[in-house]
Formats: structure tokens, sequence, C-alpha cells
DNA sequence: TTTTTTCATTTGTATATACAAACGTTGAAA
DNA sequence: TTTCAACGTTTGTATATACAAATGAAAAAA
């Protein structure tokens, strides 16, 4: 029937994985006080300090007008402090920014574990592998 | 590096790959004028005239506010016709949403060779399988 | 040195999607 | 038969994300 039809279409059992993984990771995350990308965010910067707007935008692999909305949202946060330097902006962790990296780590764990728990720590690792090379040769296109 | 990291993260390269796909799939479906989505519900409503909307939810494991709000959107564009029977309200294709089928059914073909042509057949055909089985069994949680 | 082009960022606006609460209908219990 | 609980849908509101246009700064060309 037609719900084969779906199960063979990429985009739509990719969309359906991604809210499923979303809701687990924004779980995953509460702690944080944070949405998950909102954390990967955090952890570059912290990584980094000083790190512009652009570099965050390739490492996350997001438009730098998305980078943009959700800096502002950390700095509001007190999260982030923000310095224009000329054309660029820089980007440095606050200390209330460098207290969280604990629980961003926290989630992270408890994220991988509660996904491996279900999957099998192996397939999904092997799926990650072929999802990540999936999304780098699609995303060239 | 923190790189790394995040390629070693299932939330992270799913949501990768969900962008690249997305888009591709945007463009593919061009023709019709809908999103991927928006066509697939009405392939739904096509195959089965008179579908609820928490059938349609169910088959497109979207939440039943999210259908709404698509029927709306279709219902202005003069694609469906929204039939309340009691506390149900049942869905029909009008004259012109049965006429974009075709273009439903080649957009679904370009798709589907855009990313076949960049993954390989067999290679997209494995990875789907894999997506789909982690995307249910991650729904259930 | 002035002009033009390129680049990084921001702003305005739009879309897909969700959650929680509200609403109306139906079927079950009293 | 009235009341209540369950259900399907809608509405209000919020979030992540994008695109296109605007802005402002730097670099390149004239």
């Amino acid at each position: 029937m037609i719900d084969d039809f779906f199960d063979n279409c990429l985009y739509f059992t990719v969309n359906k994985l991604s809210r499923a993984i979303t809701k687990m990771a924004e779980d995953s995350f509460k702690k944080t006080g944070l949405s998950p990308t909102h954390a990967f965010l955090m952890m570059l910067v912290i990584d980094k300090p000083g790190i512009s707007q652009s570099e965050l935008a390739d490492a996350l692999h997001l438009k730098p007008s998305t980078i943009t909305r959700f800096v502002d949202k950390l700095v509001e946060k007190g999260l982030i402090e923000r310095k224009t330097e000329g054309k660029r902006s820089l980007n440095f962790p606050t200390e209330n920014g460098e207290a969280i990296l604990k629980d961003i780590k926290d989630g992270w764990k408890i994220l991988y574990r509660a996904y491996s728990d279900v999957l099998g720590e192996e397939e999904g690792k092997a799926l990650n592998k072929l999802v990540n090379e999936a999304g780098s040769k699609l995303e060239k296109q």
C-alpha cells in the first residue's frame, strides 16, 4: 500500500528519524536549559573563544542568519558575549557560559546512552557513520 | 577535535542529513507548488478519499495539530475539501487536487533519482532501510 | 585615492513543526 | 436520562530554521 511507498522515500524516513531523535535530544539536554543545537554552539564557543559566526555556521552546517539568531538568544541568556571587530562578530563565553559545560557534556552522554540502548551501541555507531557520510555528500549538491 | 565529536552524535548527523535531503526534496517537488510533506498528504487523500485527520497524522508520523495546519493550507489552495462529520474531519480531493497527482509522482521520481545518483542506488536503499527502522524504534520511546 | 567588488553579519519575513489548552462530539457509567 | 470520560480536532503560541535583501567593512581595481 501507500505506506510502503513512504517507507521507501529517504526524505520521509530521515525526517521521521529526525523528529524522533530531536525529541530525545531535547529531553537529554533539559538540565542545560538549552536546545541541543544551542548546546553544541556553546561547546564551540568554549572550545575556541573568539570564534566568528561564519566559523560557527560552518561547523554546525547552519546558515549565518540562523547563527545570528542563536547567538542572540545565548547573549540574552548571559552565556555568550559578542565583540564586533570590523565586519566580524567574535563570540566569547561568559563565566556562566563556561559553567554549564559540564551539564552539556552530561546531556550528550545521556543522549548517547538513550539512543544506544534502543538501537544497540554498535548499530548506532554504524548508522551514524552512514548517515554522516550521506549528509556530507548530499549537502554538496 | 571538536568537529569529530559532532560527527559522532546521531542527533547532529541526522539533522544535517535532514536539512540536505529536505532541500533536495523541495527542489524536486517544485513543479507541484507544494512542499514534499504537503505532497505526501495529497497522495494519502487521493488514495483514500474521506480519510480522517488522525489517520493522516498516523500515516505521516506528524501531530494532529500539524495536520490541521497542513490541511488548512491545501483547502485554501483548492486541492482538498474538508467535510465535518461529528467530531471527525473527513478529507476529499477536489478535481484540481486529483489533477496534480501526476506532478507529485514525477516529483517523487526526480527526488529518488537525485539522491540515488549521489549515494548510489543500492546504498541509498540500504541507508533508507536502516534509517526507517531506527526511526520506528526511536519514535516508540 | 577614489571606486567597485567582495565578504560577514543582521534584519525582515516565511515555513514546518510541536505542545498545551480549548472545544465539541460521542459513548459509557450512573 | 443525565453526567462524565474519552476522543478528534482546532487554536494559541512557540521554536528551529531558511531565504532574500539590507548594511557595513575590507580588499581589490581603477
